[in-house]
DNA sequence: TCCCCGTTGATAT
DNA sequence: TCAACGGGGA
């Protein structure tokens, strides 16, 4: 609504206005919005438009810069209820005396968390328009090395890196999301605009504006972790209130000692340690809230705060969950939080301030931004449960009117495991397919061949007294580590197959676009891109051996490439001879090929005790070991591909290649 | 005088 | 995305 009244004030009155203004308040149907949304530098050399109107259509013209006249009526467009901020406003540069610069080394021998969107996001501007254009480029998983080139700096320095990512969108934030997502699309049909245009750059630039970090984006990343063997939860809702229960867990508790991020919220939340700006070498800047309350002498000074009165603050500053009273910044929220040391008292002395500018619910808004803060819904990795931070006291219950869906509606526990566990996309609730890429890759390939495939569907079963999730599909005992998710076995006319009544992806779905690319990850293996140059010699000697066993696999690949190389006169040939010279064969050699079957068999075993949950360790030295191993899984898998390609399995070609 | 808030250039990816 | 700067309202 807000929105629009702008936009028809800004028509009506045949104004001249700020165009990045225009840009916030213009809503997503306004046609002048989409064709003069101005580039980067567009907005340098022309900073206002003129707009007027003539019957029917807009004429927009430009003012140089130079020429403008600096008495220029301005609008003032104020867009305060779709906020575009991340964080608490202005709060890291209020609390800059109490943020010191550290490198990640002395966390060595601990636990830390990451916010795994925060790198997610980072990552993915290197990689913008791939992802954004669902491109086949390798380039598109530049995000993952940027995630995994971090996390491998953390195992570095003996760190155990604990990755939390982002789940479903908690009801009070959903007017930021959603004008977050509003201006995303906008910018990206700019940016198909300006590649249409043959403007690469200035589409690249759109790209960067636009890229949406999706949970199947980040599933690639969580795939890659559990390979790795490393800790990862996907929050029930927000990522920062997931960090900041687990920095309040003893490390016995599975606990983390700080957290790394780039969102100013960690402070709110209360939690212990936060490290921001973690740079590529492990610099990074910390800030200690034990610190912040026991310090003398340092303004702003915070020996009369607790930490209710901390994030009263900062929920007075503004953030995601409500922006702040017009007139009250950081600093003004902090003078009256030390004044009066009681919220209560502070929200009274406010309204009296500012009656006309004050939101009527404001009060009650600002007790749901308190309860988000201190009470968000949490993953409980012990009991595998969702429950809330902190217990709700009765008396904040009664004062909210006992609703408190804002807080995220609460969900059966094996959903909520599910989630945590990255099996389910905590926005559309689909199960993630979560093969190995490669086993994606093979499936895929059935699909494009019209090949009917068994798949892996989460499907909820309702009983009377319990609620749990089946997985349909192939391979389901083996990719199935939650007891409790009972696997389906293929017996059509079983109990739970009949109850299967509420699917919550239908069986028929069609993998989409996104899907089928970002299967697609080649080097879902571990990225090598560790920073250091210097390096032991032991290392030096496992890097050798493994370049050794990459020797032979590239040999294989190179096999392959190979016969793929071939016209296809020449592959019809061989692989028609080699049919031939199977057929004469296989009649005399049934026995042996029984044989073959068997050890294949007995190799797929082996291959399969090699899954990550079997790994204990995720230290440098031991992923060269499985970084080995894999490589000879990688083989034995591609060696199955050029079987595809044209030898039929259980050839006598297959047994004696592997002789 | 204080400090909120819009603008701008720099920076990283 | 962030820090710095300056205008302008309180």
């Amino acid at each position: 609504m807000w929105t629009d009244f702008c936009t028809v004030v800004a028509i009506a009155s045949n104004c001249i206005c700020s165009i990045q203004s225009l840009a916030l308040c213009l809503p997503h149907s306004c046609l002048c919005f989409h064709i003069r949304y101005p580039s980067r530098h567009f907005l340098r050399h022309y900073r206002y438009l003129e707009l007027s109107i003539s019957s029917t259509t807009f004429e927009v013209q430009k003012k140089r810069k130079e020429s403008q006249n600096p008495q220029t009526p301005k609008l003032h467009f104020e867009n305060r209820w779709c906020s575009n901020q991340m964080g608490i406003k202005d709060l890291l540069r209020f609390m800059k005396p109490y943020i010191v610069p550290i490198h990640i080394k002395k966390y060595a021998g601990k636990r830390v968390g990451i916010d795994a969107y925060s790198w997610l996001h980072k990552g993915a501007y290197s990689c913008s328009m791939e992802i954004c254009l669902n491109s086949d480029s390798d380039k598109k998983w530049r995000y993952l090395d940027y995630c995994m080139h971090r996390i491998n700096l953390l195992r570095h320095y003996k760190i155990v890196p604990v990755v939390v990512f982002d789940g479903g969108n908690v009801p009070c934030k959903s007017v930021t999301e959603q004008e977050r997502h509003r201006r995303r699309e906008a910018n990206r049909e700019l940016a198909m605009e300006k590649l249409k245009e043959g403007n690469v750059g200035a589409a690249s630039e759109l790209f960067q504006r636009a890229v949406n970090v999706t949970p199947t984006v980040a599933n690639q990343l969580i795939k890659l972790l559990r390979e790795q063997n490393i800790e990862f939860v996907v929050a029930p809702y927000e990522a920062d209130a997931q960090l900041a229960y687990l920095s309040s867990l003893g490390t016995q508790n599975g606990g983390i000692a700080a957290v790394i991020t780039e969102d100013s919220d960690l402070i709110a939340y209360g939690c212990k340690a936060t490290i921001f700006k973690m740079d590529r070498y492990g610099k990074g800047e910390e800030m200690m809230l034990d610190k912040i309350f026991e310090s003398e002498g340092c303004t702003p000074s915070f020996r009369n705060f607790d930490k209710e009165l901390l994030t009263g603050m900062c929920v007075l500053a503004g953030c995601d969950f409500l922006p702040s009273v017009p007139g009250i910044g950081i600093a003004k929220a902090y003078a009256l939080v030390s004044k009066y040391r009681n919220l209560e008292r502070v929200l009274s002395v406010l309204k009296l301030e500012k009656k006309k500018q004050m939101p009527e619910d404001y009060f009650k808004l600002f007790r749901q931004a308190m309860a988000v803060f201190q009470h968000a819904q949490i993953y409980d990795g012990e009991t595998r449960k969702l429950r809330h931070m902190k217990p709700l006291p009765l008396e904040l219950l009664q004062s909210l009117d006992e609703e408190i869906d804002f807080l995220g509606p609460d969900m059966p526990p094996s959903i909520a495991v599910s989630i945590a566990e990255g099996r389910l996309n905590p926005i559309t609730m689909e199960a993630f397919n979560y093969f190995s890429s490669e086993e994606c890759r093979q499936d895929l390939k059935q699909i494009e061949n019209n090949e009917r495939l068994p798949r892996t569907e989460a499907v909820e079963v309702s009983g009377k007294d319990s609620c749990f999730m089946v997985f349909v599909g192939k391979d389901r005992e083996r990719h199935i580590p939650d007891k409790r998710i009972k696997p389906v076995v293929g017996d059509k006319n079983s109990k739970e197959e009949l109850a299967l009544e509420k699917l919550i992806t239908p069986l028929n779905v069609q993998r989409t676009n996104e899907d089928k690319t970002n299967l697609d990850y080649k080097s879902i293996k571990i990225p090598d891109n560790n920073p250091f140059k210097r390096r032991k010699v032991d290392e030096w000697h496992s890097d050798l051996t493994q370049s050794v066993d990459e020797e032979v696999s590239v040999t294989s690949e190179d096999e392959c490439e190979e016969l793929s190389c071939e016209t296809p006169d020449k592959l019809l040939l061989k692989s028609s001879r080699k049919r031939k010279l199977n057929e004469a064969l296989s009649e005399q050699m049934d026995n042996v090929t029984e044989l073959i079957s068997g050890i294949t068999q007995e190799e797929d075993l082996v291959l399969l005790e090699q899954t990550p949950e079997s790994q204990k360790s995720v230290s440098s030295k031991t992923s060269s070991v499985i970084g080995r191993k894999r490589v000879v899984g990688k083989e034995n898998k591609r060696k199955s591909n050029c079987n595809n390609s044209g030898i039929p399995k259980n050839s006598i070609l297959n047994f004696f290649s592997r002789v």
